[in-house]
DNA sequence: GGTTGTCAGCTTGTCTGAGGAGTTGATACG
DNA sequence: CGTATCAACTCCTCAGACAAGCTGACAACC
């Protein structure tokens, strides 16, 4: 009943403590810390609790052990968690990053997209209109991305790439919110802008290309708000 | 003389077993792992490895463990190490990314730069005009992405800003090491592009200062390779 | 002097056994 | 049917023992 509250094991916790003296500047970069005993008699818990405080942060590429060695700070904070970024952020500010992220593959698709890619365009592109009419919201949902996918893909930059893929699931849950609130929706996202992105891609005109992408995306971006 | 590679401890190991696992579908997202006793039995180590394997996978977000009830599987893979990511891809991938965020990030910032902002413009660029003439290079690097750091806070976008940050360090190494085979690009690198840059945003130009950024950023990716 | 070999003492790595604390589902009861 | 109880299961923490690896000091050697 009184478990409102969650308490975190101890193992969590000391990992928290030694985060906070990481962040303190009690131990530099590259420092070693004192052994798991000194350090388990200082926090007042157990040596194999400490290991699991430094592997915990092992994991999260702050701390690193060496046996015989002793531990040693890689990392002066932990590395942004961006699925937590992107979760806290204002959705504008989410949709202008997928923007700039979009719109320069775009640009770059148009320069170095493969017959490959242009296939990948039709497939999905065929899809979506499809889906657009009477799939159910989850599949309308990712038949939109898939498109915008390719898109990407025929950039072929590995870090554009793998950024759209992090921008993705925080994209899809703001799609499901805004079909719930709005079910009209999905037929006024047309399927002709799309059609246009592509159509500049094939024609290798980066310019027009990047101005398409731009356009829908801040029809977008301004459907939300 | 053997230990050219270094042995990964047991508890890593499992950890990335565990993870394989994971990715082949074995367990679905949500679904419950075995009891510490039966993974230490299947994979054949005592029961505090496990734990340490779990507890490194929780500190990566993969695993969540909750007392009585068991562990459990909160993400199908592992988020991306941006630091490793950025690291591995080719430099000109990691320069077309910034590209896109930069260039979104001025064509914002000529909408909504303060009169705070213009006062970063004129001190980051003084600094750096100082810097290229007699400056070392750290001095120069450090000044350099001080003023595209300042245009990026102008667009008062938390996430461009975040990517902006991750991607420093990468461009900071590789800055480095141009400037350390090539000791007069330091001089082509035109203190006057950064100029038209800020006059762009100063004069609340979003189309020309995207253009001023994009140019800028353009030549420093031909200039690499 | 400079190099090499040895080793003691430190560190982390792993296993085991014990008991504590929280969760869950079956079961008995009203 | 709803509720209370409880036994079995889970993770959590500790302590002790020994293995494996690293480091620096010191002696032996060239």
């Amino acid at each position: 009943m009184s478990a409102m509250i969650r308490r975190h094991p101890l193992a969590e916790q000391a990992a928290e403590e030694l985060l906070r003296r990481i962040g303190s500047g009690e131990w530099a970069l590259g420092a070693k810390l004192p052994g798991e005993t000194t350090l388990a008699a200082q926090l007042g818990v157990g040596r194999s609790t400490i290991r699991e405080a430094v592997r915990e942060l092992a994991g999260r590429r702050v701390l690193e052990s060496r046996q015989g060695a002793g531990v040693f700070v890689i990392a002066l904070q932990a590395a942004e968690d961006w699925d937590k970024v992107l979760r806290k952020a204002d959705i504008t500010d989410v949709l202008e990053g997928r923007l700039a992220i979009e719109t320069e593959a775009a640009r770059l698709a148009a320069t170095r997209r493969t017959p490959a890619d242009l296939k990948n365009f039709r497939y999905t592109l065929a899809d979506r209109q499809r889906a657009a009419v009477k799939a159910p919201d989850d599949w309308y949902i990712e038949a939109d991305l898939a498109f915008h996918r390719a898109v990407v893909t025929a950039a072929h930059n590995a870090v554009l790439t793998e950024l759209f893929d992090t921008f993705v699931p925080r994209i899809r849950r703001a799609m499901i919110d805004m079909l719930k609130l709005d079910e009209e929706h999905r037929h006024r996202h047309d399927q002709a802008a799309h059609e246009a992105i592509a159509d500049a891609i094939r024609a290798k005109d980066p310019d027009l290309a990047a101005a398409r992408s731009r356009d829908h995306l801040s029809a977008v971006r301004s459907s939300i708000r």
